[in-house]
DNA sequence: TGTACATCAGTGAACGCGCGTTCACTGATGTAC
DNA sequence: TGTACATCAGTGAACGCGCGTTCACTGATGTAC
């Protein structure tokens, strides 16, 4: 905003919501659309000149956070160095989906953390995006039968200990510590089978 | 209750709140205490007489919550066919993690979806009990070194595949479907490594 | 065995709160002539 | 270039709601003598 003068019309305010909403959720903030409107310097009823309802609201917060989290990881497989294992690189996608939600839990929370309207397939559509990009990412990194099945187990040990961190349920840590941790999931894993074999 | 006339004093309200509490969140309803307090036929102050506050019910239902996961746990592995593979009692305990998370959802929602206090020190344990519980199956199952890497990152996968089954982000299913899910992750995991080797 | 009294476990009215949403409105903008 | 008017994007008061919590209370129970 260039003037001082706060002008009757904003310019962009769905924009400028959908800005406070993740501010609000970032500063810790319950998520209320009268508090997101409060953020945004506008009436409590402003925001529903651009969202329906409350939901409405919620979902474009969450398939922003899709997009933003894909983002990362997409940033993730180029940044790792080439020639990289596919265990390092499935690693570094790890510690990109756990930095995410450390990095923005209540977002993180707001896009996994309850049942979404299924109906509503445009949130729909952005988780299944997500889940596409990581079965293609597995299959390039190794490519063979039942990938599906590989890209959802790996997808799944991301999506828990991201949860539980979030949650506290193990012992808080520094981030590199969590980076760590992430690190050693994956290499505990690949190993399984030499273990398995041995034992 | 054996009299239908309603006594002043209840017996055991404690207990039954609790009780009234885990139906009232497998009814789908919000939890509050006051709606806790009603379910059980109780003024909406009567809580106060056992729980300080409303934080305090919600960490008894969780800590209840946790005992009924490892019960559930244990009897997994109880029922194993012997003599098992270590794979097939590592698919099971994710069957039944998951299991739980599907048939009460809102339970494990509250015992794992929320921060909780970390100076609320029983609700912490219960958590660390499940984590210590799990180790030690996995060190019975896959005795080794770095074992509780092993363990966190199963724990997580199983952790990740109920979250993202209680969160609609995979297509509905079926239970059975469900299990074969997490039977398929854990073989896909478990093959991992000749895959890495054979590729 | 009976009674006085402390203690305990409930009641019910009341509070202040923030919420989502509705409604009639008004100020600003853009378009047709 | 100016003006009339439709449309759009905001406002602000008001609603009803359920919540957590407080307060002074009362009915029931148990214990000491």
């Amino acid at each position: 905003m260039s003037t001082s003068v706060k002008p009757y019309h904003h310019g962009d305010l769905r924009a400028a919501l959908l800005a406070a909403a993740i501010e609000s959720l970032e500063a810790g903030e319950t998520f209320s659309l009268r508090a997101v409107a409060r953020r945004a310097g506008v009436s409590p009823t402003a925001p529903y000149r651009h969202f329906a309802d409350r939901d409405a609201l919620d979902s474009a917060v969450a398939i922003e956070g899709f997009g933003d989290l894909r983002a990362d990881l997409e940033a993730a497989l180029t940044d790792v160095a080439e020639p990289a294992a596919p265990e390092e690189v499935i690693a570094a996608l790890g510690v990109a989906y756990v930095g995410f939600a450390l990095k923005r839990p209540a977002v993180f929370r707001l896009m996994f953390g309850n049942e979404c309207d299924e109906r509503d397939s445009e949130r729909v559509q952005a988780s299944e995006q997500l889940h596409e990009m990581l079965n293609q990412s597995i299959e390039r990194l190794l490519p063979g039968a039942n990938n599906s099945h590989l890209s959802l187990a790996l997808w799944s040990m991301a999506h828990g200990l991201a949860f539980l961190h979030l949650d506290g349920k193990l012992q808080p840590q520094a981030s590199s510590d969590v980076a760590d941790r992430v690190k050693s999931a994956v290499a505990a894993i690949f190993a399984l089978n030499d273990k398995k074999s041995a034992s």
